[in-house]
DNA sequence: TAGGCCATCTGGTCCT
DNA sequence: AGGACCAGATGGCCTA
């Protein structure tokens, strides 16, 4: 976008603010954005308070929770074996952004405004102050009654203005590439998490959340050392999602009530064999399939057969997910946009392009989608034969030297 | 029509 | 001085 570019929408904000309004569109514009002056009264008020606004506050929590659990899952993985999880922290979700932060944060700031060595901050102060007093001195005479006298403002040059609008332009046109490069990044994030479709983007705030809880589910697993409960693994996905992005969720793993019967007691059960246990049967029981850990430790994991996994089972994850599905996590059956899945990739994304090239180049494992029965075939190079009993639509697919610990997950969590 | 989400502009602050 | 970063303001688009 060139310098020039207008912005497609802000011609009415750039009149308002730098060319001042007339009275039509002053009465125009009360009309129209009463609301959002409504919204601003509130704000300001917010603000006077040193009250966050609740995205700031979202955004905060979400950045710290990603922060911290990103770098935590990352030592864990790089320090830590996986066979022991008495040894790993516990997750550490716990920062938050109490109001008292806040005000201590604004207490220090001025503070910190006050005594700013920054003799830039300081001078704009004084400017402001001596403005102040040239106001309050100019505008009136010795009866206090309104005078004018000239301009007092030093007029910028034709020439120098001409150099602060430029500047004013570049500095616009970095500010949006600098926000492109963030949504950028925000995109990058969208396509490993859980859950991605290119017709139905998830929010900024969605995104962050899922990454978020994806990271804390992972974390989790981690801690366990265990193979993990699908659906608990599903509600701490879905935690603190909105409905819509909730059915996504649901929607790309494949979680309905299809999934599931009904057994005489009223008590959910899986319709047939629990696919994680199809997927374990053939993964432990491989030794071809079985990888190799990624030396951490200096040795190779024995996951498939030193740590065998324990009979599983979905009842009480069932029950509490689709009985009594908690404000944050209810989940209706996906009918969503996903309901033909191309091909699931890396951690559980759903591609509606094919990135398999450009993602063979930094990963070591995936999953690939395979089509559920009538669809044809989409398992190629395929390490492990999943059985799938219809119900199970991936398989594994190993690139190059798997990390035992990362297939693990991505079998569990894949299934 | 209200509300959510988003892109962009803008001014302030901090840092190099 | 100038760039990066941030947050507030603004207004368009979309959907329930």
């Amino acid at each position: 976008m060139s310098l020039e570019t207008k912005p497609r929408d802000n011609h009415c904000h750039a009149t308002s603010v730098a060319d001042g309004m007339d009275t039509s569109s002053r009465c125009w514009h009360q009309c129209h954005f009463s609301k959002r002056r409504k919204e601003g009264k509130k704000e300001a008020e917010k603000k006077r308070t040193g009250e966050k606004t609740q995205r700031q506050v979202d955004a905060y929590h979400i950045g710290i929770s990603l922060t911290e659990s990103f770098s935590d899952v990352c030592r864990r993985m790089l320090t830590l074996p996986f066979e022991e999880p008495a040894t790993m922290p516990e997750p550490r979700f716990t920062a938050n952004f109490p109001p008292e932060c806040v005000a201590e944060n604004k207490k220090l700031a001025s503070k910190k405004l006050d005594a700013s060595p920054n003799p830039k901050a300081k001078e704009t102060r004084e400017e402001n102050s001596e403005k102040e007093e040239e106001d309050r001195e100019d505008d009136q005479d010795e009866n206090g009654l309104p005078k004018r006298k000239g301009a007092r403002k030093k007029k910028l040059t034709s020439g120098r203005q001409e150099r602060v609008k430029v500047r004013r332009q570049e500095a616009n046109a970095r500010e949006r590439s600098r926000m492109h490069g963030l949504n950028d990044a925000l995109e990058s994030l969208r396509k490993v998490v859980p859950c991605y479709s290119k017709t139905q983007k998830l929010s900024k705030i969605e995104t962050l959340r899922l990454a978020k809880n994806y990271i804390w589910a992972l974390s989790e697993t981690l801690s366990a050392g265990k193979r993990p409960d699908l659906l608990a693994f599903v509600q701490t996905l879905c935690k603190g999602l909105s409905q819509p992005t909730t059915n996504l969720v649901a929607g790309c793993l494949q979680l309905n009530a299809r999934n599931f019967l009904t057994d005489h007691n009223g008590e959910a059960s899986f319709s047939a064999r629990p696919p994680y246990d199809a997927v374990y049967a053939s993964y432990s029981g491989s030794e071809t399939g079985t990888p190799t850990g990624h030396g951490c430790g200096g040795g190779t994991s024995t996951l498939d057969s030193a740590k065998p996994f324990r009979p599983y089972s979905y009842g009480g994850s069932y029950e509490s997910f689709y009985e009594n599905p908690s404000p944050e996590c209810a989940s209706p059956p996906f009918e969503g946009p996903l309901s033909p899945p191309i091909n699931f990739n890396g951690i559980f994304s759903l591609k509606h392009e094919d990135p398999a090239a450009e993602y063979g180049k930094t990963c070591h494992y995936g999953m690939r989608y395979c089509p559920v029965p009538g669809r044809g075939s989409l398992g190629q190079s395929s390490m492990f034969a999943v059985s799938t009993d219809g119900h199970f639509p991936y398989d594994l697919h190993v690139r190059g030297q798997p990390y035992a610990a990362q297939d693990e997950l991505n079998a569990a969590f894949h299934n």
